[in-house]
DNA sequence: TATTAAAATGATAATCATTATCACCCTATA
DNA sequence: TATAGGGTGATAATGATTATCATTTTAATA
């Protein structure tokens, strides 16, 4: 029973497919209205929240925003607790034999995966190895 | 040049290794007051964010707030899309190897990784079989 | 084609987690 | 004891998200 999408969940949907990297509801809302296809931001946030539930979008959450991408594009991300930055990371993924797993063990039917890498980048690193910065604020930590 | 922790910093940390599910910020206000060891919010959100930067934790957003836990509890869930039901997943993760490979290919210092699975859970695939339920709220996507 | 009920939409208000501000309190050191 | 620095908490400000509601569109039916 798999409804149609409707005119706007498309074009979310479209927009969305040309930013793989994915997109806050906000940027979205400016960019649709930039390309003279203005949606009302209530109905953006609808649309996410559908496609979301129907798995056909993935979130990431990134500094204070949802970040919304297609659920079929599949990449991860070497997040740096420093700065921040972000690093896409396009090596096999070897959650799918899991995921194979939890779908029998587990009665789970499995639509996508996110994972998310945190750690401290190499700028970061040298950068709390330098004297000249004050030690507050760069200390690593060891978990 | 690690520094050493608050007493503030400490209770947080306590008051999170007892709940291993983790907790959002605001909870965990609310708990700390009620253990009779009020914390003020803003230093409750201070703290978190420190430690999160030095590694000590980490966060799953979920349903508008953010999930504070200890980054060496490793757990991942299975979170149905329609039920919002969280299934902890104990198996081995395997990203262990995954994880030192990219350490070294991108000179990254890994301090943890974040994993979660989203789909559709048993009862609700049967919802969403049977007839008597609305269509439009229950349609399962094929992603 | 006209009728109509249900769903979709958009402007706007309301909510609420998070962040910023700032005056005060410690604590360590001279 | 004086002082400087970070740590703290009350509170205000911010901003993404959600709720509301009147209007428009859609789709089914006669």
């Amino acid at each position: 029973m798999a409804q149609a999408l409707t005119r706007n969940q498309k074009l979310v949907l479209e927009t969305l497919r040309a930013t793989p990297q994915g997109l806050p509801a906000q940027e979205l809302y400016r960019s649709l209205k930039e390309q003279n296809q203005p949606i009302g931001l209530a109905t953006i946030y609808r649309s996410l929240k559908y496609l979301l539930q129907i798995g056909k979008l993935q979130t990431r959450h990134f500094q204070g925003e949802e970040y919304y991408s297609l659920s079929d594009i599949h990449c991860h991300y070497l997040i740096c607790l420093h700065c921040n930055e972000e690093i896409p990371v396009i090596e096999d993924c070897p959650i799918a034999s899991l995921q194979q797993k939890l779908a029998q063990t587990q009665n789970f039917q499995v639509f996508y995966h996110t994972l998310e890498i945190y750690g401290v980048c190499q700028d970061c690193i040298q950068q709390a190895m330098s004297p000249k910065l004050e030690a507050s604020n760069m200390t690593l930590g060891r978990p």
